[in-house]
DNA sequence: GTCCTTGCAAATTTTTTGCATTTGA
DNA sequence: TCAAATGCAAAAAATTTGCAAGGAC
């Protein structure tokens, strides 16, 4: 009914392996930013045969055909990987019990369009995260500093 | 002439130690983020005895009071670190060459501000990283189609 | 004096690489 | 066929942690 079934990562150049096929279809399963670690244990679970590395030199490669993006949250050095979606979130991160509160209205779409004109880029995607102190930290560092007076 | 001369790191709380007060020193004098490693070998060269780990352990302390920032830069999972100020760069990164192109004018001022009244969030810095292909890859990209045909 | 901070070394975590083998086009 | 992709094991890179000693207030 649909050819699109048999899913073709040689329109974008790559060729077809069991396992980027698999790692493609997990990732365009996923809901939210994975790690390399949690496509391996996925994978393991559903019997599927492929090693961490190569994970990584797959992610690599769809990393620069566009196909995923990478993230980071909360800047820890991991590396979190999704499939760009046009509804995407963003984080809003406290700097004091780090807690992530993830927001969807992006204000940079516009913005994107006349950063494309200017510089020639053809833009994929971005990343945005703001940093600050939750209500609950705040109100926390205020008890503190009444106290003391 | 100025008090600010010596400065204190007892405002936000924290001890004044020789390491600290040359490690808040160094950042200040930054004009680009620097990571740990970059950090520790400035210090060295001056003689300053410091240890790698005491510099992430400050560094997380001067996170948590909003006195450092910390970012990415294209995802590598190396994070650096600067004083957040209002004058900024963003960056434009190719998803084929890496090439990395800054820029200053940033969109989402006005958003935090609104970001702020809706979540009660006291917003303290943001960071945003936008992807694609630049003008030369994407010329490249167009080249190898073409003979391809 | 007490609690916080530091140094050192070892451990952990994440990612990358070399090389022999396998596989898709 | 043959360049490209994979697996394995080892290495590299970045960051964290335990614990004993030192330092600020």
């Amino acid at each position: 009914m649909n050819k699109n079934k048999t899913l073709s990562l040689t329109t974008y150049g790559l060729k077809n392996t069991n396992q980027r096929k698999a790692l493609y279809e997990l990732l365009q399963k996923q809901n939210q930013p994975v790690k390399a670690e949690d496509l391996y244990k996925e994978l393991q679970n559903k019997n599927i045969a492929i090693s961490l590395s190569t994970i990584y030199r797959i992610l690599d490669a769809f990393l620069e055909k566009g196909i995923v993006s990478k993230t980071t949250i909360d800047n820890d050095g991991v590396i979190y990987y999704e499939v760009p979606r046009s509804k995407h979130f963003h984080h809003l991160i406290c700097l004091s019990c780090h807690k992530i509160v993830n927001f969807e209205n992006c204000p940079i779409h516009d913005f994107e369009d006349e950063l494309a004109n200017k510089t020639n880029f053809a833009i994929a995607y971005h990343q945005l995260d703001v940093y600050g102190y939750c209500p609950e930290c705040l109100a926390k560092m205020k008890e503190k500093h009444s106290t003391i007076k």
